[in-house]
DNA sequence: GTCTATAGGTTGATAGAC
DNA sequence: GTCTATCAACCTATAGAC
């Protein structure tokens, strides 16, 4: 018997280093190897190589090849949480706040969803897990909307425009260079107005008529 | 000698049906098979029985697999060139009229580009292509900022904040909804606001202040 | 849990007739 | 230009020793 349909959450709550390091040295070289040739070339055997294990050893700790690029996915899509804390403060700040830690996220997530795009099966599989979870960018959308509901009312956003609307705004233009930066690449993504720009110009919107103005 | 190295640019003047149709044939099978299954498990073979043509056809036509990729990606990225078309009128209507044509756009666009990261290859070919030819998003930040320029100069959208900046906002939350419904599901994007809600909402807040308001 | 060795099945690509 | 037939390579997965 074999712990292949392990959910990688094994030892979540176990501290110290987990029995051998094989696991997650496998998972590792995986995101690695995504990141360096695409899902399509990647092949458990160089996987092996990469993470110094045997072959064997993959197939023994993720039973099969979508197996693994699963237990990827769901190594990406874990950090989501902590995206999701709420938070108060200032909206510029909060704003800031926001974005950065979202883009850190989507530079790790993306690498696992974009794999998943390339079986029906992992793709699905990911749906799935989004859908019965609630997972997925309108969490984000939620917790910022939220978030800039209350501003509304404390009178420090500008009452007339829907505030889901205003987080999908912050989302889109963070998952916009996010995604460019690495399917085209991290030059590439210098033709955008940059992170901090955008959160200028956001405040500058948000904020009520008769304050921030020119 | 084979039309291996094809760009599939090859009749692109010529009016009527092309000489056979298998050629169109191919690439239209491939992005049917790539919406459904996902680039690892397109082959060759079953691109030929679903374009009813033969394997060999897929190699004289195309080279190899990349090729075809290539092809396919190419072909998704052609119709790119209709969305910078230069606009003037109202600017909720340009808008309006700007996101649905950059979302139908996408929709398509968005498959070959999710191809191109299943393999290293493909990947640095598009953002070759991306980087020569003055390619990708950027663009359309621009046609979009130079129209939101323009309307600021006449007053119609205030002037306090960037036209570039705005345009990343528009094109972000497209790029999202689009990215989001097909890699999670069309019933997925009812999470989000929708397109026309977010013409409302930035319409609203490109607004001059003391014109719209609520 | 990790390794080696190998089986079994697919797949991309080629050759040559029509 | 399109087809059929076929090859050579590769990759996933398994078995069994340690």
């Amino acid at each position: 018997m074999t712990p292949a349909d392990d959910t990688d959450q094994a030892h979540a709550r176990r501290r110290g280093r987990p029995p051998s390091g094989g696991r997650e040295a496998i998972v590792a070289a995986t995101i690695d190897l995504l990141r360096e040739r695409g899902a399509s070339r990647l092949t458990t055997r160089e996987v092996a190589a990469r993470a110094g294990v045997s072959e064997g050893s993959v197939f023994y700790h993720f039973g099969d090849r979508s197996g693994l690029l699963t237990a990827v996915i769901n190594h990406g899509l874990r950090a989501f949480g902590e995206v999701h804390g709420e938070r108060g403060g200032e909206v510029a700040a909060t704003l800031d706040w926001f974005s950065r830690t979202l883009e850190g996220f989507l530079d790790i997530a993306l690498v696992a969803m974009i794999a998943a795009q390339s079986d029906a099966e992992l793709r699905t599989g990911m749906a799935n897990h989004f859908l019965t979870n609630n997972l997925g960018p309108h969490r984000g959308i939620e917790a910022l909307g939220a978030f800039l509901r209350r501003a509304q009312t404390a009178g420090l956003v500008r009452r007339d425009v829907e505030a889901e609307s205003l987080a999908m705004l912050v989302i889109g233009s963070c998952f916009l260079r996010v995604s460019q930066q690495q399917m085209i690449g991290a030059d590439y993504a210098t033709k955008f107005p940059d992170r901090e720009e955008m959160v200028r110009t956001l405040t500058t919107l948000l904020t009520p008529a008769g304050e921030g103005g020119a």
